[in-house]
DNA sequence: CTTCGAATTACCCGAATGGGTAAGTGACAG
DNA sequence: CTGTCACTTACCCATTCGGGTAATTCGAAG
């Protein structure tokens, strides 16, 4: 008698909403020796209840699925699990994608585009218990970190602004006058290292600080 | 003796720069068995050689693409060889991503999460020499011809908008003085249905109408 | 208790922006 | 030849914006 369960390979599962990428990516990671695909599913919510059910060694999370984004699944599945290790691996890396998967505690983040064999040693070594960070992403962490961060009020300002409403109009929102949120402005304006509201709004969207739709 | 070319299968071409994407596609193709990979590719230059040589019925062709992109690769192709049946499968859709995509020769516009059932069929039809356009892709598309097109020097000015630059900087790049910026910008506003520059700027990236980067 | 940052409002002023209207040019189509 | 359209410049005027400076309140950190 032997413990069936008692496997020797990496137990990796996947968490896309792409079924062909999925396919794939179990097909690239089985034909690994050493690691194997244990679930997959294309649901944030379902990934939680995955988790929990098959305790994987490693996730590989993609940060956009249908209905819960990627980063409330992996705070979840580390709320219950804090030894789980997630990797994002995604098709989309605006500064605020990065910075907020490795806050909700990602242990590396990747592009869809990464080489096989760079994902698979990512695999190894995240199983192993170490962060690994592409160059590339570190820096732009780094960057992101640098930058100071914005306040609520702010932070509220540039979301309205970036829905290109004038000042008046976002004073009456957020029950201020004028005044107060050209303050604001000014102020984002310096953290942003732009000039005027066009600029601002674009640099926000560009990294990623604010989402359209 | 027979022809050992004359297959019975539709044959298809890949081209897509994640391997793993890629590689979950082509089984999933080959799974059906009418449907055979003949060609795969994640270069768009190199798309262009392969039909050439290998003159696949059908090609799935991604959009963002290194080097050149995915509208170029259609367009090259079909110059050479109008037939040519071209299944756009990607993972963006801005209304002008879709515009672009069938105006340079797809026959179909297909998201990634397409279910696989759809996909396949998707396949047999274009090969079969029909235009399919699932009803979301036909409604945007139906939005952008709608919507009055630019002229070239609003586009130059739209481009130049969403980079930041004030109309005073947007006449000097353009040779021409801040008056004729105004008018352009002016008949921009019209035609985008926004009241400022902020909201033009956030519209035409929301659309895709320019792209950042 | 004191200091500091966030948030708020205020005022001034020059520059930028947006709306309305008008008009001249050249190209292309009917 | 004539009308249409893109492109261009011009002028006026009201509004909005951005920069500079400053004062007050409040809560958290030292």
């Amino acid at each position: 008698m032997q413990k069936v369960k008692k496997q020797k390979g990496i137990r990796v599962m996947l968490v896309d909403d792409h079924p062909a990428f999925r396919k794939g990516m179990a097909a690239l990671i089985e034909s690994e020796p050493d690691l194997i695909v244990v679930a997959q599913t294309g649901d944030g919510r379902a990934a939680i209840d995955l988790y929990r059910e098959t305790k994987p060694d490693v996730v590989l999370m993609d940060l956009r699925l249908p209905g819960m984004g990627g980063v409330e699944a992996i705070m979840a599945i580390r709320k219950e699990s804090p030894e789980a290790r997630v990797i994002v691996l995604t098709t989309f890396d605006t500064d605020e994608d990065i910075y907020r998967a490795i806050q909700s505690g990602a242990k590396s983040f990747l592009l869809k585009d990464t080489p096989d064999d760079e994902l698979s040693a990512t695999i190894r070594a995240v199983h192993a218990g170490r962060q690994v960070l592409p160059p590339k992403v570190a820096d732009r962490l780094a960057v992101r970190q640098r930058r100071a961060d914005m306040t609520e009020r702010e932070m509220t300002v540039l979301e309205l602004l970036t829905k290109g409403r004038s000042n008046k109009e976002i004073g009456s929102s957020m029950f201020v006058c004028e005044d107060t949120v050209k303050a604001h402005l000014k102020s984002l304006f310096l953290k942003l290292g732009v000039h005027d509201r066009t600029e601002a709004a674009i640099s926000a969207i560009r990294h990623g600080i604010v989402h359209l739709e």
